[in-house]
DNA sequence: CTGATAACCTTACGCCATAAAGAGTTCGCG
DNA sequence: CGCGAACTCTTTATGGCGTAAGGTTATCAG
């Protein structure tokens, strides 16, 4: 897990938010000395190809500097340490996301569009899901992203803790759901192994190991066994393996019995203060 | 990340798969040469010990031979590897979770027994939630969970393939949200300082570099200021910081809205299979 | 031209996982 | 009993990592 800012704290902000070069809060340049040829905007760009690419695992700064055509050091000279272009990174994806959802059609469907959205962006990203939430990056996209969320539920008419819980749980469910798909998709592509061909493997294996498994887990037998989706005849398609297109309905399937839970929690709410609902 | 089962996979699954030994299947050692000194639970739990004081960041090789009074090296005679070594301390630790739930009081008071659980455990190892779920672990304690959480869910009666997408959604909507809990600590625990004091200095920090913040972001700065719980006087104590407390509660308001919305799919299904949900 | 300064490089340190090879111990078997 | 096989554990080495320290060089102000 990579955790946020270590370094100097406010280096980190103004990094994070600085202005575009040139303007009054950022004088062009002392202009004494070599003019520099990256920039705090290459190396970071440079540093998510890499991760998009190779994932997570392979980003160090040797990797990001090669890319460029320099040494792991010469990138200290634009950013303070790895930690910072991590968080770096990480704001400036979170700038791929839409800045705004339209309310016509009420705010369930801006919700789902939402939702669809930043699934999308986590599986083009999938490294995006290893950064650390709990000292978040701070970064205006980060803040940016949030306000979206926000403006959409607005509309729900919650109350502000309602609101802060339904925006926990949405983030956390759809952040945990595209972890899944991403890991496998990463796992896949580190491996060179596809997750069919795994699973099958390991089940012949497991078979082999553990003789008594269908007594042990009756349950879990059952369920694979009964309505079981039948895979597709020819391997992977377009759209990710199988297990990849699973795991997205389940999140759509997941998505609808939450927005169903906040369209309660909202009927609660209209009707009086004295139903006090789960949200309190 | 840690990817699981890279080495020889059949190794991978018969350690995890282990037999008590001295059973049939283990005979009791071939007898030659010095008797082991350490042993694959041994290290396990050695492992574990160190991934929980120190977090899965400071579990090396080393730090885990050190806490034996061994090399790194050492620990090689007993387990192939590192990711080996996280596979068998993921699934152990697995064992601590309960596994069974009483049914008697109907299968919602259970799955909230079963996710406070699963939510203590995580904050007890952290460490588990860096496992990645892509490509299972496929211990016997993993299996036994899912095995425990569908014992429950049977009682709903909810059909195979609407089954899978809750039990996808509960796990994760819990693990995530333990996360945020378990990284706030971990992040506390690494860097020592606690939250309201991390957060009261990053927040003095970005009012000074970002001085619009209020005009870029007002929803969230209204959601912040309006009906906010006030925090303790007092600081931490002893069930960890506000914020931690704060994950807490939207643990357990988001699992109510989850609960809310399986019990109308229940609904829905036992009107008919006319009338689809949006679990299909 | 000179001296300052900034960009970039080389080197080095202490971590990490783990391959390879050797040291030391304990037994089965002749 | 004693030898050699089998086994545990250590040492050493390789190639990775982040980054501290210090050197080199290009580019400017004066």
């Amino acid at each position: 897990m990579v955790f946020a800012g270590q370094g100097d704290p406010r280096r980190s902000l103004s990094l994070l938010w600085r202005a575009p070069e040139g303007t009054e809060e950022r004088p062009p340049r002392p202009a004494r000395g070599p003019k520099p040829a990256l920039s705090v905007a290459a190396i970071v760009d440079a540093g998510i190809a890499v991760a998009d690419a190779e994932g997570m695992a392979a980003l160090s700064m040797r990797t990001v500097g090669e890319r460029l055509g320099r040494t792991a050091m010469a990138l200290y000279t634009y950013v303070p340490g790895k930690t910072e272009l991590v968080d770096l990174m990480y704001d400036r994806a979170l700038g791929e996301l839409p800045t705004g959802y339209d309310p016509a059609d009420g705010w369930r469907t801006a919700v789902v569009s939402w939702a669809a959205d930043t699934w999308e962006f986590c599986l083009r990203h999938p490294w995006v899901l290893q950064v650390s939430q709990a000292r978040p990056v701070l970064g205006p996209n980060e803040y940016t992203s949030m306000e979206t969320l926000l403006r959409v539920l607005d509309a729900t008419g919650l109350e502000p803790a309602a609101l802060r819980r339904i925006v926990g749980l949405l983030v956390h469910f759809v952040r945990g759901a595209a972890r899944t798909a991403a890991e496998s998709r990463q796992a896949a592509a580190a491996t060179g192994v596809g997750d069919e061909e795994w699973w099958q493997a390991r089940a012949g294996l497991l078979a082999e190991v553990v003789p008594d498994f269908a007594e042990r887990f009756p349950l879990l037998v059952r369920l694979e066994t009964e309505g079981a989706t039948p895979p597709p005849g020819d391997g992977e398609d377009a759209h990710g393996s199988y297990l990849e297109r699973e795991a997205r309905r389940t999140f759509e399937a997941g998505l609808a019995v939450i927005l169903d839970g906040v369209e309660a929690a909202i009927a609660r709410q209209a009707a009086g203060p004295c139903a006090r609902g789960p949200l309190e």
